[in-house]
DNA sequence: GTGATTCCTGAGAGCTGGCTGAAAGCCACC
DNA sequence: GGTGGCTTTCAGCCAGCTCTCAGGAATCAC
């Protein structure tokens, strides 16, 4: 996955450069723009192996923009993120061909793997698998399915990308800060004992299966997926 | 099914778009044209497979089109496009040969239905078989049957296309847009819960034939038809 | 040992997403 | 013009999920 180029087009500053900065530490390679007319001169130069488009941008929305880069032969996968309430009835024709669609607020850690699974599915570029290994946790990403020791777990939605987010990052102290922000939408306001209570949700779930505990608690600095061998 | 080259003739940018790109992922080569003259010359250097033509075009009509184009030796068997108003007998006789017609609005899912069963039909193509068999569901497209555990199961057109749409991903997450998006026709602006009501349906009719439940929901994902033996 | 800090976890309130039965509208076919 | 089946909407219900809180356990500093 080396070397994938993303163009964010989105009028809100605060949330361009939420992205911009995620997914460039995620190993993008990023441009951000904050209206249609720069996204279709952006797309033009830079040939991006997807775009992030906000649906609602002050000078044309999120469909004449696809058109016009379309109708001039760029056939980049599009994500689009929409605000919540203008979902329902606008959906049709986003998800065809590859492309996809967000809500607003998402979550970063969401984000990514939403990009990871276009760019698989499009193969336009080479990605990492959609099965996802470390240690005795496997992950399949296209069925939302987890298998502790070769055992189908249930995981309730964010539980799943807690897992997700800690065995992404295995070996790694990471802070309830951090896992706060990619988890969970970035709109959160809520305290950090929600992680705990997931890690222990988590625990209870999978510790019963597994041989040894996998999530450590690094005590005042966060949790580690701990993982013997690396299956990186 | 390898590099089958689809000539794509409307007017109507949004539809030629549609098009393009579902069928582009879908795994079709696609060359997507604006009007009648442009079609022959494209249907001459292009020497396409199928070619999608609409009815209804600003410089001359389908059988006009069709007419040039037979005359000229370009034998590739035509999939017209109509508007639903047009009375069937305008139609009756276009369908000549391989040829077949659709109604628009159309579902993107029965579009990639129809222009493989006219490739079998026509032979001209090694495509895809028409019978469709995954775990305990098989489905003969050919016939629009379907079996469950061997067993005949009657199913409305709707609920057959849906079916159809979840066996065609097994072992995969389909979100309600997604479903919404290939099954349903392309201006469909109604609500997803109307995806719920059909997976209702569908259930209620296969799973007291069935061994297990066969469609699994992925609370807060979407709708998965879960398979044991991968027949990929 | 003692107190302070951090973490764990069970209980529970409130919310959300999904399921389903009922009914209205539409259409095709007698 | 009536009838039956199909599509679509809607509302009520329920299960499961999210999030908060508080008591107690674990760990650390001294």
């Amino acid at each position: 996955m080396e070397n994938v180029k993303v163009l964010i087009v989105d009028d809100e500053p605060n949330i361009r450069d939420l992205l911009s900065t995620s997914l460039r530490f995620a190993g993008f390679s990023v441009h951000a723009v904050g209206n249609g007319a720069d996204a279709v001169n952006a797309a033009e130069k830079g040939a991006p192996d997807i775009i992030l488009l906000d649906v609602m941008l002050p000078d044309m929305n999120g469909f004449s923009v696809t058109k016009k880069l379309r109708s001039m032969g760029i056939n980049a996968p599009v994500l689009f993120l929409t605000a919540r309430d203008e979902t329902a009835d606008k959906v049709t024709g986003l998800t065809v061909g590859g492309d996809d669609y967000m809500t607003k607020p998402f979550s970063l850690d969401e984000i990514v793997a939403r990009i990871n699974a276009i760019l698989r599915r499009t193969k336009q570029v080479e990605t990492e698998e959609s099965v996802l290994e470390v240690g005795e946790i496997k992950i399949n990403q296209d069925a939302h399915e987890v298998f502790a020791n070769g055992q189908s777990v249930d995981l309730s939605p964010t539980e799943y990308k807690l897992l997700r987010f800690l065995i992404s990052n295995p070996n790694r102290v990471l802070t309830k800060a951090q896992i706060l922000d990619h988890v969970w939408e970035y709109d959160f306001n809520g305290e950090m004992g929600i992680v705990e209570s997931y890690v222990s949700y988590l625990r209870k779930k999978l510790d019963p299966i597994t041989s040894e505990p996998l999530i450590q608690t690094k005590r005042g600095v966060g949790y580690m997926y701990k993982s013997t061998k690396s299956t990186n």
